[in-house]
DNA sequence: GTCTATAACCTGATAGAC
DNA sequence: GTCTATCAGGTTATAGAC
């Protein structure tokens, strides 16, 4: 019976406090990024004692691993599978890694800001953890792209679609702080590119 | 003779002491943004005491604020001039930002990164400085594109254009971590961009 | 498991000699 | 102007009661 509540916490109306813990430090690390973020903010969003966070994660910095593991592995982890596969076109890629990438960060507005600077904060620990350098070049993507335009590097062309995807999040903070748009705005406008963007890579490769 | 000296301190040998200060704070706290860095790193970078700092700037935050205020005008200022002018076309705009852009970050790589989390960190300080929502909507290029494609919203272009130009450099250390690229490997892929971006954005609006 | 109290350390800032 | 020494406050981590 005590088993039972521990193998389906999260199903249960009230998540152990170890969970309660990782979901306070997921919104304020990602929030504040790690320098910025105080022991005590994750301990009182989580509505726990501070003692308690050493008690399940031994330290700061375990803990931050532990959500940087999580972010790095949603950030990345999206796009993976579908550059990757044989059977589908490129045009279809381009489909899915829009989709994919605008209904994901949509809900994780901060998460790309928050990844790409912690891994320049510490490169490291992001090398041992996502090998690129292997999956990329590699890649299914890589390769169509190679073939549809010899005479540019794909790489080119896989920034250009990740940054129609990702920058607009980068630079989020920017248009709300600015006022350009609000929250609902930038939503509403990312919905479009969803919808924009398929034709905009087509036009990208035959130029 | 004194007054001299002070009157032109940079073009001397030896810079001044609040110069030398200055130039510390900028690299380390692009580097590191705000939270992450220690006023005695910047005080070590630039070879002076530590109470000399406080001595020159009064606090970590006032040498932080004239530090960001150089970045904002420099990340935001290149472009503002140019998409502003109604006399140039449009073709003339997009080729003289992604010039002018990747030139200007090509010598300050994290500049994006660090302006962009900052801002994400204390919006406040952004939005009395730079009055984006009074220069943009106005701005010439914004006409011109809603002129040249009226069923699309022209921060949907901008967004585009800024991301070429930009992303690249938000993601370089993502790059460079895992050896995807080399500093003088990434400064080549840029150096392509600047030719490659007008055709780019050219065939984008015709799509 | 959870709390209070506190240790141990770090960081920004200042006092005061030179 | 520049330095050494130090303070005051904050932050992570732990000890120990419950």
């Amino acid at each position: 019976m005590a088993k039972k509540q521990q193998e389906e916490p999260k199903a249960e109306r009230d998540v152990s406090t170890e969970e309660k813990i990782l979901q306070a430090a997921r919104k304020v690390f990602t929030q504040k990024g790690y320098a910025a973020t105080r022991t005590r903010d994750i301990a009182a969003e989580a509505g726990i004692n501070l003692a308690l966070l050493n008690y399940y994660f031994r330290s700061k910095e375990k803990l931050f691993h532990q959500v940087m593991a999580e972010n790095l592995q949603q950030f990345f982890g999206i796009i993976a599978p579908i550059i990757s596969d044989e059977q589908t076109t490129l045009e279809t890629k381009v489909k899915l890694i829009a989709e994919a990438y605008i209904d994901e960060l949509g809900q994780h507005p901060d998460l790309p800001l928050f990844v790409l600077s912690e891994i320049r904060n510490d490169p490291e620990q992001f090398k041992t953890r996502i090998p690129i350098d292997r999956l990329l070049p590699g890649a299914a993507l890589f390769r169509q792209l190679q073939e549809r335009r010899p005479d540019i590097h794909p790489m080119q062309f896989i920034i250009n679609m990740l940054g129609m995807c990702v920058f607009a999040f980068v630079a989020r903070p920017v248009f709300l702080a600015a006022g350009l748009t609000t929250e609902e705005g930038f939503a509403a406008m990312m919905e479009e590119r969803k919808r924009l963007i398929p034709g905009w890579v087509e036009a990208m490769l035959k130029a």
